[in-house]
DNA sequence: CGCACCCATTATGTATACATTAATGCATTC
DNA sequence: GAATGCATTAATGTATACATAATGGGTGCG
């Protein structure tokens, strides 16, 4: 789980049943479908989604290994819920991968085209605050993160981003609902600056905007869950 | 994978086959006694084993989703290679992970025991040096390092750091053989340098040294495969 | 009334059987 | 002689059957 599985990759693609039921289950533990540390019995995931034992195991597995389930010998699998103190430990890979992602980024020069894509989502962060439609423009604001550890071109770097991204994802959704605003004007200000470095191959200051960009992003998750006195999620 | 899996844990230990199966495979991996680049069908792992396929196809999602295994749909599993540009993706997750985890334990500090653990390291190096006995001397250097990511208190950048050491593994142990001496005495002195800072609370210190250590590092290592025309590991 | 032990139940771990699909080789035709 | 198509083979993907081990409850004894 590592760390880092192929997720990015895009290959020929092979559809067969155990990637379906991996993409339903992972689906629904992001959604909070199923419940974070609730439990359930692989052959109730195997009768809910219409399959057999064998391709839940092993996409219980592979979720497993991404740190979204937890196997409990007897119980089933478990739903791992997010702590405060875990939501430090991934903010702590993130805040320490995806500013080096950017300093990549910027190093080996982005294109018109790759800064005209980063523009793109920070428009519609713009357009989707203006209408409070929080949801797009969290939305919007994932394309724009992930769109910069994808460019980084450091696929191993990308896959670890993304999973843990995977893993917070559920907060973060929730935490949308609490808070007023998200210093959102602030927080597309930065996102700017952090385009500008790039095409100015400016590297440290690429890198800096970001790593205060997500101290803050850490901040103010963590004082929503304080605030609300939400232990997990 | 990301991964990022629960390596690190110390359960109450259930001994399944499926573990042994796993951390068999994952050994001849390591070992080279499974050739990078080559191909082998799971029957044949299964026979290998003494198994049936079942528990060789949970273990081998696992070993993929930690990029050691390719999954290559009629042609069995692959052992992935290690080129220098894969060397340079996982040192560019070290040199932001590791160097932050030194950055949390100087941070909160360490016990004098906790030190002295990393001190002990420090001495087999210097130790094994002295006797020429390189494995010795990598097995201390990374029980070093493998200490402090352990330490730092943040489980995830630890077993993300873990399995890009295993990611690295075969490169580094081949390439002990081949270069004369891994700066060696200047590496131990890093070390020192590095514990020193811990000690002293001093977080940028202990952070920029490591940076530099890993740097270093991976400029040794893609010199050498460089040097020696080895394109692939 | 409480504790402990034993048995039944059940979930998982493992093996095996079966179906599906892809690759290879051979034959036939152009 | 080469290329294409079909058939055979073989490997994986999936289901199912079976063995094992743990849990929970019930009963009996202290």
């Amino acid at each position: 789980m590592a760390q880092a599985k192929p997720k990015t990759e895009a290959k020929p693609v092979r559809r067969s049943a155990i990637d379906g039921v991996y993409e339903r289950i992972r689906k629904k533990v992001l959604d909070s479908e199923l419940a974070p540390g609730s439990q359930i019995l692989e052959h109730e995931l195997a009768v809910m989604l219409g399959v057999s034992r064998t391709p839940v195991r092993e996409a219980v597995i592979r979720l497993h290994n991404e740190g979204l389930l937890e196997i409990i010998p007897r119980h089933g699998v478990r739903i791992v819920p997010i702590a405060v103190s875990d939501m430090r430990e991934i903010y702590d890979v993130l805040i320490s991968l995806e500013p080096r992602a950017a300093e990549l980024l910027a190093l080996r020069g982005a294109s018109p085209k790759e800064l005209r894509q980063l523009e793109v989502c920070c428009e519609r962060m713009t357009d989707a605050l203006a209408r409070d439609e929080m949801e797009e423009w969290a939305l919007a604001d994932e394309e724009f993160h992930l769109g910069i550890v994808q460019l980084s071109g450091n696929r191993r770097l990308a896959d670890i981003v993304l999973n843990c991204w995977d893993q917070v994802h559920r907060a973060r959704y929730f935490t949308l609902r609490l808070r007023k605003h998200p210093h959102p004007s602030k927080s597309i200000e930065e996102h700017y600056e952090i385009i500008e470095a790039i095409r100015r191959g400016d590297a440290k200051a690429a890198s800096d905007i970001y790593r205060r960009h997500r101290d803050r992003g850490l901040k103010e998750q963590v004082d929503v869950m304080m605030t609300f006195r939400i232990h997990q999620i």
